[in-house]
RNA sequence: GGAGAGAUGGCCGAGCUGGUUGAAGGCGCCUGACUCGAAAUCAGGUGUGGGGGCAACUCCACCGGGGGUUCGAAUCCCUCUCUCUCCGCCA
C-alpha cells in the first residue's frame, strides 16, 4: 500500500505512477475525501481534549462532594458531537483505505514504459542452447520416461495437475535439495518452513488480498487459503514487527508447495508443466533497509541465476515494463529459461520472478525497523524471487537434456543428489 | 470436541469495587557522575501512530481485535481471535 499522505504531498507523483501503470482513478476525489477527514479529525481532537479537561475537573468536584451536574449536562452534548464526527471520520478512513488496498505499487521511475511484455527490455543471456533444432515437449519426454504422468494425475485431482514417478520424483527431490543448499550454504538464507494454509491479514500484507481472491483456494469451513507461494508466509514473518537495524538485511530460503487457481488462464500452458494449480517452488525473501534494496534486488537476481548456471540451463533476465509488473513490485527483473521443445525450435520462458516490493507490503504489513540516529521508525523494503519454480525447472531439464534415444541426461550439479545417477532412461 | 483460566509497554509484572494510570514496581537498554578502565553504586532518560508548531513543545488515539454502557473505561457488558491448564480424540 502507498502511504496516504501521497495524496496531500505529490498526487502529481501518484498520478504519473499509475498512468504508466495504464492506470486512472479519481485522484481527486479521494483527495477531498482525505482533506475532509484531516479537517474533521483536528475538530474532533479539540472536543476530545474539552472533555478531558471536564472529566478531570468533574472528577475533582465530586472528590470535594460539590456538585457537577452543570459539566455534566454540558458534556453530554459534547459527547454526542464527537459520537457522530467521530462517525463520519471512520466512514471516510474505512473509503480511503479500501481504495488504497487495491491501488497498485508505483513503478521505480528507472523502469521502461509499456502496456504488456513486449514493453519489456532484456537485460543479459547465459548460456546456449545444447540441442538446436526442434526437441520433444518435456511432457512427451517426461511420459515417454514414464516419470511424469499427467493423465493420472487429472484422474486424481483434475486438469493442471501432475504426478512424479520414480526418477521424475527423485529429480524433483534433489532440485529442491539442491536449490536450498546452494542458498543456504553459500548465499547465507536461512531456510523457513512455513504454513502452507495462511489468514486473510496474511494475504493483505503481501497484497494478494483484497483485490485477486479469484486467484486463490480457499479452505472450506474456514477462513483460511492456500499459499499462491511462499512469499506470503515468509514475508508475513515479521507482520506487525519493529526489526533491529542490525538484524537487516534478512535473507529466507523457503521451499513450498504453491497453489493457483490459473481463473485467468483457460486457454494458456494447457499441456504439461508449465502452468500447474500445485507446483513447487523455493522462494528467496530478503527484508533490508530502504536505501539498500535496489542493491538487494542485483544480488537476489544474481542468486536465482546461479541456480541455472550450475545446472547448464540457459537463461536471460528481463526487466518488466510498467505495464507487466505485479501488483505489489516497483521494479520486477523475470529470469527466463530456455527450454528447446517449446514452439518451433525453442523459446524462453519464466522461470523465475525477483521484485523490489520497496515500503508497499511493509506498510501493509507494518513492518519496520529503528534506523539509527534518526528518531522513530521506518518501514523495511521487501524483495522476492523464486529460486528457483522446481516444476518449470524439471521441464527445462527434461527439454534441455533430452537425447535421440528418449534418455535425459542428469545436470553435474545435481548427480550427488540423485544417488549417482547421470542419466534418466526408460525401464525396461 | 468438553470444562476452566488468561491476553497490559523490549521482557517480567501490578492495576481490573470506572475519574492526573501512557499506565506502579522490577529487569533490560541509553545518557551522565564516580573510575586509569570496567564492575558495582548513584542521578536522569527510555512505546507507537496521527494533528499543530521553525523549535522548545503541545493536542488526540492506542492496555489482543471489533462493538456497547458512561460526562468519563486498561478497569463494566457483548463478540471475535489467540494462549494456557485438565479431559477426550489424533498424525
Amino acid at each position: 500500500m502507498l502511504d496516504v499522505r501521497i495524496l496531500r504531498e505529490a498526487p502529481d507523483r501518484l498520478e504519473e505512477g499509475l498512468r504508466r501503470r495504464g492506470l486512472t482513478i479519481d485522484i481527486a476525489s479521494l483527495a477531498g475525501r482525505e482533506r475532509r477527514r484531516r479537517d474533521l479529525s483536528g475538530q474532533v481532537d479539540e472536543f476530545k481534549a474539552r472533555r478531558n479537561r471536564a472529566s478531570a475537573e468533574i472528577a475533582q468536584l465530586k472528590k470535594a462532594g460539590q456538585p457537577a451536574e452543570a459539566l455534566l449536562g454540558e458534556m453530554k452534548s459534547a459527547a454526542e458531537r464527537i459520537r457522530s464526527l467521530d462517525e463520519e471520520i471512520g466512514g471516510l478512513e474505512r473509503e480511503i483505505w479500501d481504495a488504497f488496498l487495491t491501488i497498485p505499487n508505483l513503478p521505480h521511475p528507472g523502469v521502461p514504459t509499456g502496456s504488456d511484455e513486449r514493453g519489456n527490455r532484456e537485460v543479459r543471456r547465459f548460456g546456449e542452447s545444447r540441442l538446436g533444432g526442434t526437441a520433444r515437449p518435456h511432457w512427451e519426454v517426461g511420459e515417454r520416461l514414464g516419470i511424469v504422468d499427467f493423465e493420472r494425475a487429472s484422474k486424481i485431482a483434475g486438469a493442471r495437475f501432475s504426478v512424479f514417478i520414480g526418477a521424475g520424483a527423485r529429480l524433483e527431490r534433489a532440485l529442491i535439495d539442491f536449490m536450498l543448499d546452494l542458498h543456504t550454504r553459500e548465499f547465507g538464507y536461512t531456510e523457513v518452513s512455513p504454513p502452507l494454509l495462511v489468514n486473510r491479514e496474511s494475504l493483505v500484507g503481501t497484497g494478494q488480498l483484497p483485490k485477486f481472491e479469484e486467484e486463490l483456494f480457499k479452505v472450506e469451513g474456514g477462513s483460511l487459503f492456500l499459499i499462491p507461494t511462499a512469499e506470503v508466509p515468509v514475508t508475513n514473518l515479521h507482520r506487525d514487527e519493529i526489526l533491529d537495524e542490525g538484524s537487516l538485511p534478512r535473507a529466507y530460503a523457503a521451499y513450498t508447495p504453491c497453489f493457483r487457481r490459473e481463473a485467468g488462464a483457460y486457454g494458456r500452458d494447457t499441456r504439461g508443466l508449465i502452468r500447474q494449480h500445485q507446483f513447487d517452488k523455493v522462494e528467496l525473501v530478503r527484508i533490508s533497509r530502504p536505501e539498500e534494496s535496489y542493491n538487494e534486488l542485483e544480488r537476489l537476481v544474481s542468486h536465482a541465476e546461479e541456480v541455472l548456471k550450475r545446472l547448464d540451463l540457459p537463461y536471460r533476465v528481463v526487466e518488466l515494463c510498467t505495464g507487466d509488473l505485479g501488483f505489489s513490485a516497483a521494479k520486477t527483473y523475470d529470469i527466463e529459461v530456455w527450454m528447446q521443445g517449446q514452439g518451433e525450435g525453442g523459446a524462453y520462458r519464466e522461470i523465475s520472478s525477483c521484485s523490489n516490493c520497496e515500503a508497499f507490503q511493509a506498510r501493509r504489513a507494518s513492518i519496520r525497523y529503528r534506523p539509527a540516529g534518526k528518531k522513530g521508525t521506518e518501514f523495511v523494503h521487501t524483495l522476492n524471487g523464486s529460486g528457483l519454480a522446481v516444476g518449470r525447472t524439471v521441464a527445462a531439464i527434461l527439454e534441455n537434456f533430452q537425447s535421440e534415444d528418449g534418455s535425459v541426461a542428469v545436470p553435474k550439479a545435481l548427480r550427488d543428489y540423485m544417488g549417482g545417477m547421470d542419466s534418466i532412461r526408460k525401464k525396461t
